[in-house]
DNA sequence: TTGAAAGCGCTACCAG
DNA sequence: CTGGTAGCGCTTTCAA
């Protein structure tokens, strides 16, 4: 008779798994996972079958200690509910699942000390492969013990991955921002635009500072001479786009034929900014982002934007990740123009 | 001298730490960790400086199964790309990260069937909580393994909390799709509307059969008695939604006022078949969606809607999974009718 | 207040 | 091919 103890019943282990399959633990761990080869195919069977029976499942966590590695990955973003992270969170999932492994995910609110707090507790999970996405970001103090930790990390046997810009010492699948946007800004020239306005998010953020910095190039490469474009800050997001917008609004865009915005949820924003005071994007004022997220082409007009494979990007950092190849490798994601009706023809190239 | 091992350094562990800090692992571990009070101050310092001397992070496999529980909550969605989950992703992330728990989470793709098998391996890592957010759906043959299988895990002391309808006996948050499908049925008759066409998911989607429902009950109590909806069944996606507006255009629309997407990205991709064939939203054609996701009012017109607040429905799960209160509870999440542009006064109302 | 030691569930080594 | 058993890193009695 069972020991019908009071106390919440607990799952049930390997043991009674062993216990109802007439064998001992041993035999019946290496029937359910080790190397399964060196047991009779009877035992097999049985242990399956009381496994099955019992709907018996590994205890992770103790495997974890028993083998001294877990099949864990941690991917902190900096937003989920932004698409640019939710695309990228796609991809490490998918791929993740695709070779077993389990995905635990941190939210860093897009703060640099928030993400050194998660990459520390991070570890207390011992996971495989850490994922970092999201823009690095200058000037802040915790660039040093971010590395110090994560150098630590990779030295007990951990993989790090980056998710942006090249910018720490660790392996990185960085987004072409500069060519892409210098690329932009030559469609732009060819389209007849001269003129400019750039929404961008304040100058420690990486990633904005290389769209800006491409964009600029590919400015000058284009011998467009005209005035130096009116540059104006906001927030990264899309109510940062919204109010620089509006911040355009005010002072006046008479000057201004086109607007660069450093992604696409601020372009978005901008155009409904733009709207709502009258000025109807794409006729009035051209607008064009970044990243062509996924609503780019429902907006109205649909918007000009640089691709970036977000998805993709994200697979290709598991993928480095569970690559043999130990080193801090570099994986370049492509990026390309896509010009669409917010980028009218403005002056008929000669 | 210490031993220079060749193989890979492991992390420190609270052996390194109690021999560092010169006290036995029993009292390391109460300093760090457990019952704080009952050692000596001297010690408690002593231990916390050799912890940090050692970058000493506590192995959470180790201590779940020394404790017998993890402070792991897993969540199941139906793909974080979309704006639905990943917004319910960063309620109930931010809510356990306030409640120092961490997030695995893994993306079922829509699939009941890939449901219940992650549930099924998810129930090794021991979670606190599971949450399944997503739309259930009728007439699978996973509906009752799936039963089981949390059945199981709550009888073994894990919380279950589902995010959308009603239908399995776990504790739920609903979203009232019936009640907001059908104040938006009124709202648009209010405005005038007679004649309306349904973009809906297959009969099955749970979600989808609600809220037509919802909407077909407030076009009878509206007392239009005009010609039933022509209903379109199309994906539960943007793409389905592209897809069945142009399937209503090629059946020719002379006799539908409005369409009724029973959620906003298939309005949104239904806007832009719409429009890729001449006919403008809001102006030719009317559209109303659903969820009110943040995108909708950067379209062109801005998407009339029922707002759903998602974000709070993943904060609210985590919270009742937090309660202690441990029956099957259910948590309504009121949703509101949003009218815009999309939907413009057709008749002036008596 | 402390330390020794017995587990937690599982794997892997070592004998048979 | 199989079973016994020594850990894995940590918590938690139990005595001291």
């Amino acid at each position: 008779m069972e020991d019908a103890s009071k106390t919440a019943p607990s799952p049930p282990t390997l043991h009674d798994v062993a216990r109802e399959a007439g064998v001992s633990v041993a035999t019946a761990s290496r029937a359910l996972n080790g190397s399964a080869r060196n047991v009779r195919s009877e035992n097999v069977r049985r242990v399956r079958a009381a496994a099955a029976k019992l709907n018996y499942e590994p205890h992770l966590s103790a495997q974890a200690i028993a083998k001294g590695s877990t099949r864990t990955v941690a991917l902190v973003v900096g937003d989920v509910a932004d698409p640019y992270f939710s695309a990228i969170a796609a991809g490490v999932s998918g791929a993740a699942e695709e070779a077993g492994l389990i995905v635990t995910m941190a939210v860093a609110d897009r703060s640099p000390d928030r993400e050194l707090e998660i990459v520390r507790t991070l570890r207390g999970q011992r996971p495989r492969v850490l994922i970092i996405a999201g823009s690095r970001v200058d000037g802040t103090d915790t660039r040093a013990p971010l590395i110090e930790e994560l150098e630590e990390y990779r030295t007990t046997g951990g993989r790090v991955i980056m998710i942006s810009q090249r910018d720490l010492p660790f392996a990185t699948v960085t987004v072409d921002n500069h060519g892409g946007a210098r690329r932009l800004a030559h469609a732009l020239a060819r389209l007849g635009y001269r003129r400019y306005a750039i929404f961008r998010a304040p100058e420690r953020v990486r990633t904005s500072t290389d769209r800006c910095a491409g964009f600029l190039a590919g400015l000058r490469e284009s011998g467009a001479g005209g005035a130096p474009p009116v540059v104006v800050e906001a927030e990264f997001t899309r109510s940062g786009g919204h109010e620089a917008a509006r911040r355009l609004l005010e002072r006046g865009y008479e000057d201004v034929e086109a607007v660069f915005a450093v992604n696409d949820v601020m372009a978005i924003g901008a155009m409904t900014a733009l709207r709502e005071s009258g000025v109807v994007p794409g006729r009035d004022l051209a607008v064009a982002g970044f990243d062509d997220i996924g609503s780019a082409v429902d907006v109205v007009p649909p918007l000009t934007s640089v691709a970036v494979p977000l998805k993709e990007a994200g697979l290709r950092a598991m993928r480095l990740a569970l690559s043999p190849d130990d080193r801090a490798a570099e994986e370049r994601i492509a990026t390309h123009v896509v010009v669409r009706e917010s980028t009218p023809v403005l002056r008929p190239s000669g």
